[in-house]
RNA sequence: GCCCCUGUGGCGGAAUUGGUAGACGCGCUCGACUCAAAAUCGAGUUUCUCUGAAGUGCCGGUUCGAGUCCGGCCAGGGGUACCA
């Protein structure tokens, strides 16, 4: 391009590649970290190497990448880093079904995806670069799992599975399809392993109370974690047993004791256990609620199923003796893992006791009149005692307490807090994650691999053709020495879940010595993250996986942080339509591409035969019902695609994909291009004249464009630089006019970097990628003139244009003045007047 | 089951956080330009029984005034500890 002569039309195909190299040859993207300028540090949640890119992480990373382009030209040093978060299950389902090997499979698919990204032009410091199944990268992960362990965080116990009893194989909660296994079919059940464990639980109040300092996290997350925690106050106390035994019981709800028409243990709870070893209906039993998966919604959703043990429970007021079940909704995992049942006041306390003909009576009504009142189900709400002896008449807060007192006074039990979070189980029976570095020993026991000897790497021959874990399957690998006594010892074959490789990416970004995980002073100069974006999908797990990270290596003084996360957004989903035929046990998904949709049904394009119309729910690989950005950019550029990401959809939301729009977007892009060819219009002459309104409608987008972006509301950027747009086409040329032209250029360089940079070239000012945001002149930011709403008995009935600040009085005789507001009156009689200053006047009669 | 969120024209959405509902964009309709098409430009586009009225998933409430606040529903989505 020359400086005068702009083509006619702007070609993406050839720009965006020269703008990108020009961007790498410049280095312009690496953050550096001796740079004394503020620093900011933007990141996106990492993508699982899938394969290629889609619609959903293009969303995802040009969000952050105009939030990170923007804070450069605001002055900040800015580190944008990328990298993968590459161990997990799909690779081994590659193995199985194609034959790869998951490292093969890995790394081409990152080669893939980061030729894709690179496609869009993000402002990434690929100089940092991780890929999480390097053992360059999980080689430190393994030291500082040793020192978590050496800290005491980490333990081993035993804790339940999914079992496929045909395939021999532990399957994760995905692979359980209404309750079989997915490969097999076979119907699944719990089996207990022994299996390795961190202390999360060790946190839970302070990841609690952490959540309070997240103000600018969103508030559903915060609510949700704090859910997930669950912290409550309840009672733990002893019911003497008729057998002679006392049974250890946890309730929240001790102001309901006085319902309480049964007692209830796990079907692994000690007592169980002891029943069943002598009565074989129990065992059998027990073995029954051994079937089905371990998700929670399935345990929940189950029939309530019971087995009466004949052991009685003393009430400890009533003196009442009520019959001990052993039930399958029982968790062991919670509280003691036994429980008083309340049928009137729980709700699967109700359906148990209506499935076995236990009472159900009212302890809690809304009056004391309302004590006989029927229970249709089961009543948690607030109300005052009823039917509850020394209780009828308080608060469930004030019996809450004066059972305590009474239990404690007593010592039967003491109040307690009891957390719903449970320690995280970190063990998974795979070979695609981190080695727990860990070495059995016949005489020395479970010993930890001497750091010298770190990184556990992953062998690489290994055997995929049949189910289970091929590590425990390799030949040679796990036998090894004991660093110990040197004695013949084996290799733990578990690895870790890949929630952990999440839970310190973070960290390795900010900083990334050869000999260690990170440098401390390093990461305490970039930590926390400034902005994090990521899928609301994430909200629990993985946030509150890092947050207790965090604090665990803060805890052993690795860090200083125990927030990562300064400030969080929660992108909506890219959510599609899914296709699928049933195959027997499985449902069979097909992409977008393999299905036509022209004739209103779906048909596989492959045999013309139909298949059904899935709902829409989030892209997933599983799924298949993913789009490929590759096409669209080829056809559309950069810039229309990252453009199309960012207009209409508020970004928290789901954002329904569609082809509908992109074209629009590729066409204000050209729109912008001859725009841009007019900067010299007008401009330089001494006849050239100011135009003010064009002054403040510049000066007014600038400001309202930059608090968009620093809200992320990114669909509001968008419609103001449209009307900006529109208000510079249709000015007359003026040196106003240039000058807006110009700014404009700034202005959507971070949705736009390669026009920006296109367009910028012609002022031979160097890369807009490295520019200045344009400063506000607050003096234009100021209208002069109002339109006020005249509403009569709240409906609209005329509008008045008037001075700002124009006093109440004036304002309310303007109105009453108005004929149409006469009109509407009537003749009534104005009764009052309510004047919101610049404004509104209602008037009501 | 439990926790959380969302619901506004044909479509995506905006609404100064209780004050003119539908900004902006897509789509569509009509017009200009053109031999013609594309591109571009201009006008229109919530609905109806249309001088008016109704209208933000449904039912009710608070208020001079409710998309916004409160109560109760319905529908869809996310998470539910081994999908990431």
């Amino acid at each position: 391009m020359t400086d005068s002569s702009f083509d006619v039309r702007f070609d993406a195909g050839q720009a965006d590649s020269r703008w990108q190299a020009a961007w790498e040859q410049a280095r312009c993207f690496e953050a550096d970290s001796a740079s004394t300028r503020p620093k900011s540090y933007v990141l996106e949640m990492f993508p699982y190497p899938s394969g290629r890119i889609h619609i959903g992480h293009v969303r995802n990373y040009t969000m952050g990448d105009v939030l990170a382009r923007y804070k450069k030209l605001n002055g900040f040093e800015v580190l944008h880093p990328m990298g993968w978060d590459a161990f997990g299950m799909p690779a081994e389902n590659a193995a199985m079904e194609k034959g790869v090997h998951p490292a093969g499979w890995t790394y081409d698919n990152i080669a893939t995806m980061k030729r894709q990204l690179k496609q869009l032009g993000f402002a990434l410091d690929w100089s940092r670069e991780i890929a999480t199944c390097d053992a360059s990268y999980y080689g430190h992960e393994q030291a500082l799992f040793l020192n978590l362990y050496q800290a005491g965080l980490v333990y081993r116990r035993e804790s339940a599975v999914n079992w496929d009893p045909v395939d021999q194989t532990v399957l994760a909660n995905e692979q359980v399809v209404d309750g079989r296994g997915w490969r097999s079919g076979a119907l699944v059940e719990k089996r207990k392993l022994n299996q390795w464990f961190l202390k999360i639980t060790h946190f839970a109040q302070d990841l609690l109370d952490g959540l309070a300092t997240l103000d600018t996290w969103p508030e559903k997350v915060r609510l949700m974690q704090e859910n997930w925690i669950g912290k409550s106050q309840g009672l733990e106390f002893s019911f003497d047993l008729s057998n002679g035994d006392t049974l250890p019981v946890y309730t929240t709800r001790p102001d309901t004791i006085f319902g309480a028409s049964f007692v209830a243990v796990a079907p692994d709870h000690p007592l169980a256990q002891g029943v069943a070893a002598v009565n074989c209906d129990a065992a059998n039993f027990i073995a029954l609620c051994k079937k089905g998966g371990t998700t929670a919604a399935e345990l929940e959703t189950a029939e309530k199923l019971g087995f009466d043990t004949g052991i009685g429970a003393k009430h400890p007021f009533t003196g009442e003796y009520l019959p001990v079940y052993i039930a399958n909704f029982v968790l062991m995992e919670y509280g003691t893992g036994a429980i008083m049942a309340v049928p009137g006041h729980d709700q699967r306390d109700f359906d148990f006791a209506t499935k076995y003909g236990l009472p159900i009576t009212r302890v809690i009504a809304a009056s004391a009149g309302a004590a006989d009142a029927p229970l249709a189900e089961a009543e948690a709400g607030d109300g005052i005692c009823v039917n509850s002896g020394f209780l009828d008449g308080m608060s469930v807060a004030d019996a809450k307490a004066e059972v305590i007192r009474r239990i404690e006074a007593e010592g039967r039990g003491t109040g307690k807090t009891v957390w719903r979070l449970r320690d995280w189980g970190i063990s998974r029976q795979r070979y695609w994650g981190t080695p727990i570095p860990f070495i059995h020993c016949n005489a020395c026991g479970v010993v930890p691999v001497p750091k010298a000897d770190l990184p556990v790497a992953l062998p690489e021959d290994v055997d995929f053709s049949v189910p289970g874990n091929p590590l425990d399957r390799h030949p040679t690998w796990k036998h090894v020495d004991c660093p110990q006594c040197g004695k013949a010892g084996r290799r733990e074959t578990d690895t870790l879940d890949t929630f952990v490789n999440s839970s310190w990416y973070f960290l390795r970004f900010a900083s990334q010595p050869a000999d260690k995980p990170f440098d401390q002073a390093e990461v305490a100069q970039w930590l926390p993250v400034e902005q994090y974006i990521g899928g609301i999908e994430h909200a629990i797990l993985h946030l509150l996986y890092a947050r207790f990270w965090t604090r665990a290596l803060a805890h052993v003084g690795l860090i200083e942080v125990k927030e990562p996360f300064a400030s969080l957004f929660t992108q909506g989903m890219v959510t599609h339509e899914t296709y699928s035929r049933r195959d027997g046990p499985r449902e069979i998904y097909f992409s977008p591409p393999e299905v036509d949709r022209s004739s209103g049904g779906a048909v596989l394009r492959e045999d013309g035969q139909p298949v059904q119309i899935g709902k829409v729910i989030k892209m997933s690989k599983s799924k298949k019902n993913v789009v490929d950005p590759e096409d669209i950019i080829a056809d559309y550029g950069a810039d229309a695609v990252r453009w199309f990401m960012l207009s209409d959809s508020p970004p928290e939301r789901d954002l329904p994909w569609s082809e509908a729009g992109i074209e629009g977007c590729a066409r204000f892009v050209q729109r912008l291009w001859r725009l841009f060819g007019q900067v010299g219009m007008g401009g330089a002459g001494a006849d050239a004249e100011n135009d003010i309104a064009l002054d403040r409608k510049l000066h007014q987008t600038i400001a309202a464009v930059a608090s968009d972006i620093e809200a992320l509301s990114f669909n509001k950027a968008v419609a103001r630089i449209y009307e900006l747009t529109g208000a510079i086409e249709k000015a007359s040329p003026s040196a106003s006019r240039s000058n807006a032209i110009r700014q404009l250029i700034v202005l959507v360089s971070p949705m736009m970097p390669h026009l920006a940079e296109e367009a910028w070239s012609q002022f031979r000012l160097g890369l807009v990628a490295e520019a200045s945001w344009p400063k506000v002149d607050p003096a234009l930011l100021v209208e002069d003139e109002v339109t006020v709403a005249v509403q009569v008995k709240g409906k609209l009935r005329d509008t008045l244009t008037v001075a700002k600040g124009l006093p109440s009085a004036e304002l309310e005789a303007l109105a009453l003045a108005s004929e149409k507001v006469q009109r509407s009156l009537d003749g009534a009689q104005v009764r009052k007047v309510i004047v919101v200053p610049d404004r509104l006047v209602n008037i009501v009669a």
